[in-house]
DNA sequence: CAAATAAAAGAGTTCTTTGTCTTTTTTTCC
DNA sequence: GGAAAAAAAGACAAAGAACTCTTTTATTTG
């Protein structure tokens, strides 16, 4: 579905959220802990965001990774799309060089629905609302 | 979503179950061409599914590849598990070891519809159900 | 200013997936 | 039985994804 870097990505911003709320920062050896990554795999993804802007970060020492309002309000579809391209909003899911409506494959109208599904879930909330929700009821970003 | 491998395969059992409908064979080249994939890839793919049964073949002149009335029977989901796993069917899409009811990701709960309408879509037809809708329709696999 | 801290950057490594090429085996058909 | 046809098998190559390690740069704080 995801690959690795977007999974790891988005956990890693939802515990961001989460764990900067009062204003705080946050370092990377945590972020890896809290979410189980490797430490310095998530650092290059993070780096990545930070360059489009979708991360706040600063060097130094009570520096760390926090967030803007206007992070807060990107939604994980966003994220998706910076790390993964749009393939999975867009693609065709017997890999045809492109999904169409006047020739399409045997799974597309099918296909279509579950597509529009998956970018309802992830366009639907921001991550600052997904990051209370994670206060309030039990929800997990490790196992 | 899938494996290369695995699009190939799907759009390889379609085309064979639609070329040989007849009870004739159809030969890896043609397969190839007809799903626009690289030949020697689409081989290994189907040698592969040949030696789980998915697919029969024949050696030597006017040999090729057919399928019997049980492969024609066999569901998408089939396919799709022998040659990706079920990762699809049961994995956590954010990638947590272990999908779970009770420490459940963020997408959990969103997520688990959309796993079962791609359940649905792969389970529901056969391979021999899609052919028919092949022909009579105007559905393609390749472009 | 110096030392310490933390992210950024850069350069690899390893593993998996995808794809190619060559040889072998089986079967048919003359 | 020999030639030709076709899949099976095996070994390899290329590309991409995932992950690691080292060095540099920026910032803070005493
Ligand atoms: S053509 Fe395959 S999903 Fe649209
Ligand atoms: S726990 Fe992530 S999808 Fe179920």
């Amino acid at each position: 579905m995801f690959s690795k870097a977007c999974e790891y990505a988005i956990r890693a911003l939802l515990f961001i959220a989460q764990k900067t709320v009062d204003g705080s920062k946050i370092g990377i050896k945590e972020i890896a802990k809290g979410i189980d990554s490797p430490e310095h795999f998530i650092a290059k993804i993070l780096q990545d965001l930070s360059r489009k802007g979708m991360v706040q970060s600063q060097k130094g020492p009570s520096g760390g990774f926090y967030l803007h309002q206007s992070s807060l309000n990107a939604s994980l579809a966003d994220v998706v799309r910076t790390i993964d391209g749009d393939s999975i909003f867009s693609g065709c899911a017997l890999g045809l060089k492109q999904c169409s409506e006047v020739k399409p494959c045997p799974l597309h109208h099918e296909f279509k629905k579950i597509r529009e599904n998956i970018s309802h879930m992830l366009q639907t909330a921001s991550l600052g609302e997904f990051s209370q929700q994670l206060e309030k009821s039990k929800l997990f970003l490790k196992r």
